[in-house]
RNA sequence: GGGCGUUUAGCUCAGGGGGAGAGCGCUUCCCUGACACGGAAGAGGCCACAAGUUCAAAUCUUGUAACGCCCACCA
């Protein structure tokens, strides 16, 4: 595991470093650089996180990606900026701040409104900073001299100014409805802040007595989950598709404990099948009632408080709480024989996105959004691919949330928070919804009192794109709005989806009239190791900052996006992180390699004359042309496949091998020129490409190595490698040289594995290869010398194979190693023997398939070409295994 | 009820119509002058199941199963 390793390196004492001089350097807002992108601005905004957080494991992803797409734009030459800042967050904070004053033995009630703000102020000041320094931590390029604050006055003008606008357009309105009531938090909560909890209950089944007997029925049965909301019931209904139940509408029921007569009728929302088909209907603490009160004109009776206590009016029930309240009627119908029976029943339940209280369904004033015009534009800029979403399949969840999106309760009976722009005049009535606090009533000039409620906090986050930005008004355009917006790209989980994203398209769309940014990357959700979502109950959690601390912000950053799919979850795998630090460290170590082999060094261009180095430098050409499109698809966990295997299995299995040989003392000291050229112009362009995602091992690599900085004195601000420029190096034959003297190594080498030979005994070695592989290996002869250390090396086209020796098939060449007196007949033979086996399954399937009329008249000429080549060269391997066997005996 | 995701090597996961891949783990050898956070060589898989489309399916379609997520409803 993980922790039985201990490195010893202390990661920070390298990073805050080359982060101050980032931050000096003045990289993390770039104005217009070098090159094509030039005019074409890069802006992020950050997902602001709360001042009551730390990071965890959802930042750490998510800023990552913000930080690589900043980077990689950046390198581009593209003027970059990444917007950075937090959310007062107005229940997370309030909630936060009440436990710590309740600690201190002071109730926010005490200390009254004013004071209690002030305390959240001083939180803010506490901690609101904490987040920041982990963000920091991690490397990321944000704009840390212009951060911004929901609740910074320049952010509060423009939720003022959206407010006002939307009320004189009628798209705010004030209506008593039913809310989604926290009992605890005594506030108003948006129906998809609600949590649902799986639970099972109880259906209690209870007697109504008619009023009049029917049929000789002297009570009809109602079936209920919350028999306390009783005392509120106005009626009873049933459904118009019910005919046993025909005969009760009209009737009335005389309501037990309250002796209420209420009337029975009927309604299409009621299921005949549930229960026993007689819904109790209390307007005033259901949804679905609320509905039918509404339908059928029938009094709302509220029957709780705002702390879910029952109110005056009912004897003994008064002042009980919703549970106290329950048992207590539930009792009384017993006594009364009005209880008819009890079953068991799963159900879920609404509760408290932030404390977990269960919600009331509860009669206020409330402020509400009316969504219907401005959900038109948010849906049309996602159906007309303005805004495109990573992966594709979550713009339909997007359409879907908007197409069933309802009226949204922005009011909140909450302290911290953007207070409602809505002033009243006591003496005349009047009312307004103002920019700018009024003085006073403007038509009776007597003093005006504002509403005491706050805005749902998502109320300022939709803002946040463009309220960071200098955006005043609907026909100001700030400088900033008219460079750097709409931003390029929003990333985000997929749990914000509708609270936050597409919020904010509806209100940028109407407020600036432009799409507020270009892609969504929607990240997967970061799961705990058992694939479940982290949480402190479960224990599953992990720490960013420890994985940094274990494993540098290189190596965490490295090791999630590695993890990064087009899946929704992503199980957390620390494996991951130790592959990425090992990789850190491996990089740091060709750096090394290439800096203490600088013996008679000077720079200049590469030379790219011989097989190796045209080998890598088409790899490397390759290596771009790809990655520039895997950062068009946003698709980073390829990204760092594609950067770790040239790194790594190219870079420094192959090329720094080869060079060893053209380093030496004794080496030709213009190849050795070349070589260190090249070198350190391939380490160059790799640590440009792997930067945006490693940025400090890369920055400690580029200051440390005699490149040339004078134009770019920091690797943040240096050029991303251009594919373009490139090209010219793609070189399919030299890939194909390489790829021959890696085989003939790699079967010297594997027959020194097998027979137990030492590296270090020379070996005769003979390859029998086409006259043009031949060749291309012949040209490399000083590299398979060293690599192989052969004592002889014949490459010909007609070669014999020599005594005692055995032989290794690769593909279109053999290579035989003579191991004089070594050779074990019946080791080779067993060997030959499996490998013809599988050569032969495999050359049978081949044979099939080029026998069949209907591949060879429907396939596309070359795959048939292809296969016919490989069924060729299968039977060529074939027939030379059964020639060593033939000899072996 | 509607939608979505996942199912590939012991583990964690890539890939995505024409020869099964990576990392970790495992086996053998090696502290070789960049790196033991390393090097070299290996073992290991009827790609969940079934039917279909196709000359060809791990890959596409449909269905099934398991696990997970989201939305709606839950008197």
């Amino acid at each position: 595991m993980a922790e039985d390793k201990k490195i010893d390196y202390d990661f920070a004492a390298h990073e805050v470093p080359l982060f101050n001089a980032w931050k000096d350097g003045g990289y993390f807002r770039r104005g217009k650089g070098w090159g094509e992108y030039a005019d074409h601005p890069y802006t992020i905004v950050i997902p602001p996180p709360n001042i009551t957080g730390m990071l965890h494991m959802g930042h750490a992803l998510n800023d990552t990606i913000q930080d690589t797409c900043t980077r990689h734009a950046r390198m581009q030459g593209r003027p970059t900026r990444w917007v950075l800042g937090t959310d007062h967050a107005g229940i997370a904070t309030q909630t936060k701040v009440d436990k710590k004053l309740a600690d201190e033995g002071v109730s926010r009630l005490q200390i009254g409104r004013e004071a209690f703000i002030e305390e959240c102020w001083k939180w803010r000041e506490e901690y609101g900073n904490t987040i920041v320094n982990q963000i920091k931590g991690m490397g990321c390029s944000c704009d840390y001299d212009d951060e911004h604050f929901t609740l910074d006055p320049d952010y509060a003008h423009a939720v003022r100014q959206t407010f006002a606008d939307w009320y004189h357009d009628k798209l705010i309105y004030r209506g008593k409805r039913i809310v989604n009531w926290c009992p605890h938090c005594t506030t108003a909560i948006a129906d998809d802040e609600a949590e649902y909890i799986d639970e099972v209950g109880h259906l209690w089944h209870m007697r109504y007595p008619l009023v009049e007997p029917i049929d000789g029925q002297e009570y009809i049965v109602v079936a209920t989950t919350r028999p306390e909301t009783m005392l509120g019931d106005t009626g009873v209904a049933v459904s118009p598709k019910d005919p046993d139940k025909k005969k009760f509408v009209g009737a009335k029921v005389m309501l037990p404990l309250v002796d209420r007569e209420i009337p029975i009728f009927e309604d299409f929302v009621v299921d005949a099948d549930f229960g026993t088909g007689f819904v109790k209907v209390t307007p005033a603490h259901d949804p679905n009632d609320w509905g039918m009160g509404q339908r059928h004109d029938l009094p709302r009776i509220n029957i709780f408080d705002e702390t879910a206590h029952v109110v005056e009016g009912y004897g003994k029930f008064s002042g009980m709480d919703r549970d106290e309240a329950r048992d207590a009627i539930v009792e009384a119908f017993e006594e009364l024989g009005l209880l008819d029976h009890i079953e068991e029943h799963a159900h879920s339940v609404m509760t408290c996105y932030r404390c977990h209280t269960k919600l009331e369904p509860w009669e206020s004033e409330q402020w509400f959004v009316a969504v219907d015009e401005l959900k038109k534009p948010a849906a049309a800029a996602v159906e007309n691919g303005e805004i495109q979403f990573h992966p594709e399949r979550w713009k339909q969840v997007y359409l879907d949330w908007l197409a069933n999106l309802k009226d949204w309760c922005i009011s909140r009976q909450l302290w911290w928070g953007h207070r409602i722009p809505m002033d009243y005049s006591d003496e005349c009535g009047w009312e307004d919804a103002c920019v700018d606090e009024p003085e006073c009533c403007p038509t009776c000039g007597a003093a005006v009192r504002q509403d005491v409620d706050v805005l749902d906090t998502w109320f300022s986050s939709q803002l946040w794109p463009f309220a960071t930005q200098g955006w005043k008004n609907r026909d100001e355009v700030s400088e900033e709005i008219a460079t750097t917006y709409p931003t390029q790209v929003l990333s985000t989980a997929r749990d914000i989806m509708g609270l936050w994203v597409a919020r904010m398209v509806m209100a940028s769309e109407y407020c600036t009239g432009q799409i507020p940014y270009e892609h969504v990357i929607i990240h997967p959700t970061v799961m705990g190791a058992d694939g479940k979502p982290m949480s402190k109950s479960r224990g599953n959690g992990v720490d960013p900052l420890r994985l940094m601390r274990d494993y540098g912000a290189d190596g965490m950053r490295f090791g999630l996006l590695m993890q990064v799919t087009g899946s929704q979850d992503l199980k957390f795998n620390e494996e991951k992180l130790v592959s990425s630090r090992n990789f850190a460290n491996k990089i740091r170590n060709a750096a090394r390699f290439v800096n203490m082999n600088l013996d008679g060094y000077t720079p200049g261009a590469p030379e790219v004359s011989t097989p190796v180095d045209k080998w890598i430098f088409s790899r490397l050409a390759k290596l771009v042309a790809s990655l520039d499109e895997l950062y068009d698809q946003f698709e980073f966990g390829e990204i760092t496949r594609e950067l770790y295997s040239f790194f790594w299995n190219e870079f420094c299995d192959w090329y720094i091998e080869f060079s060893k040989g053209r380093l030496a003392a004794d080496a030709d000291p213009a190849d050795r020129l070349s070589c260190q050229r090249n070198l350190m112009f391939v380490l160059d362009q790799a640590i440009r490409l792997l930067h945006p995602i490693m940025p400090f091992v890369t920055e400690e690599i580029y200051q440390e190595l005699p490149f040339d900085r004078e134009a770019e004195p920091y690797l943040i601000g240096a050029a991303w490698p251009s594919a373009a420029a490139l090209a010219a190096y793609a070189d399919d034959s030299a890939e194909r040289a390489i790829q021959m003297v890696c085989q003939t190594v790699t079967a010297v080498r594997s027959t020194r594995a097998r027979y137990r030979i030492s590296p270090k005994q020379a070996l005769d070695v003979v390859v029998k290869a086409q006259s043009e592989d031949a060749a291309l290996l012949e040209a490399q002869r000083l590299l398979v010398e060293n690599m192989a250390n052969t004592e002889s090396l014949l490459i010909a086209e007609h070669a014999s194979k020599p005594e005692a020796s055995t032989v290794v098939l690769g593909s279109g060449m053999e290579t035989y190693i003579v191991l004089a007196g070594l050779v074990d007949f019946d080791a080779e033979r067993a060997r030959l023997e499996k490998e013809r086996e599988k050569l032969a399954k495999d050359e049978q399937k081949l044979a099939k398939k080029l026998s069949n009329e209907g591949f060879l008249a429907k396939a596309a000429p070359e795959i048939i070409e292809k296969d016919r080549a490989k069924h060729a060269e299968l039977a060529d391997k074939i027939a030379r295994i059964d020639g060593q066997l033939a000899e072996l005996g």
